[in-house]
DNA sequence: CTGGCAACGGTGATATTGTCACCAAGCGTA
DNA sequence: TACGCTTGGTGACAATATCACCGTTGCCAG
């Protein structure tokens, strides 16, 4: 796996970095690794690091007052959780979960050393609002397609970013109408639309992908 | 009207900053006065300067490809469009617009000053990050209306907080459905019911709020 | 002043999506 | 095997979106 002195020259947005900021982040930090499953932040536990994720992903959901959740974004190897750090230093309490995916490595940056590098680096400072504006760009897309976006598009789409390389999705109809902030009765009828048009094929807790052509022919707004 | 050598003073974020960034504030800004309706950023036109509201209110909402618009949130008097400069120093496009709703007073700040008060100062990154912060949190919110609201609660809500104080809401149906994100006609019929009840009067291009208390009942559970 | 036009709001029919209540099949475990 | 939990299926109904169309209002150019 990786090792503790090189991480910041595999991580995208920081190999290119100055030298003194690449020894600050190598010096200061702790590579953790995390189960699967796990919380790592969320309105109850607010952590006391900024993580770059090295490997695995973390999703961000939210849960309603009403009892309903929906998946806001994903947090993939190679990018960090900006938002966990901002919403740290604010007064704001963080109003999402973020739950481990798979298992996961991440460097751990104390907010100290967070601060120090926002102010010593101008590079870091861009890498830092780049990240922030692809969240916020993220979220506004998200709320359009919440909005406007018809639900078999949107699951489409969803199935089509999910699958592995053998076209499988292993979820159940539960987590997708989570993943779409739907219910699952809406997910099961359209699965079976897609099913008797011959795109998919169904199992309990998985979806092959027979037709990723039409699916993304439907889906083709967004990806 | 607010001089230049005051602002910083009056801004509720920054009137308890150091006074080396009060100071840089206020020598390297332009106080700008900008009319009613006009388009302060888009996708079109990236603002070269960070903007610190003194006076009126900004609207930011977001035209879909579907051509359905829906309103994001406001910049009121007091707040800054971190966004606006933090998607300027990214790579990211801005996927919406931000256009003035009352005739605004802002404080113009170039983009190295910003760049050189995050870099110097702590209180003014904690300012900027709880800016990013907050607007984040909002838009979590907004996601979670959008996705699980009724349409009515939101329409309640969304008339308790544009009404002046005289309880008059001035728009038309048109412009309170682009505020939801809804049809006109879901609007016309929601508004017909509250009327049906005896909560609203109407009239063209404007709404009466009479029972206050009624709307907030209905409306409690944001506000 | 007035005819035309655009903005505003109303209405019914229909499609889509969400909600509720309930059921049956699969699967693990006592 | 019996039990219980998870998963998925179904019908009825409610809420919201869409579409097509209409009448009214206010403006303004002729």
């Amino acid at each position: 796996m990786t090792s503790q002195e090189d991480w910041v020259e595999r991580f995208p947005g920081l190999s290119r970095m100055e030298p003194s900021v690449k020894q600050l982040l190598t010096t200061r930090s702790v590579i953790i690794d995390v189960p699967e499953g796990v919380t790592l932040f969320g309105p109850k536990n607010s952590p006391e690091n900024m993580l770059f994720l090295l490997d695995g992903t973390v999703r961000v959901q939210q849960v309603s007052e009403t009892g309903h959740e929906i998946v806001l974004y994903r947090i993939q190897a190679g990018q960090s959780c900006v938002l966990t750090t901002a919403c740290l230093l604010a007064y704001e309490d963080y109003a999402a979960d973020g739950i481990t995916e798979t298992p996961v490595q991440a460097a751990a940056v104390p907010r100290d050393v967070f601060d120090d590098l926002v102010s010593q680096s101008k590079s870091f400072r861009d890498f830092v609002f780049a990240a922030f504006s692809k969240r916020i760009t993220d979220l506004f897309r998200m709320i359009d397609e919440v909005a406007f976006q018809r639900i078999d598009v949107r699951l489409a789409d969803r199935l089509l970013s999910l699958a592995g390389p053998d076209d499988v999705v292993k979820t159940t109809h539960q987590k997708l109408s989570v993943e779409l902030g739907t219910a699952r009765e809406v997910v099961s009828r359209q699965l079976q639309e897609f099913h008797r048009r011959g795109w998919i094929d169904q199992a309990r807790g998985s979806v092959t992908l027979l037709d990723v052509d039409q699916l993304k022919r439907l889906a083709k707004h967004n990806i």
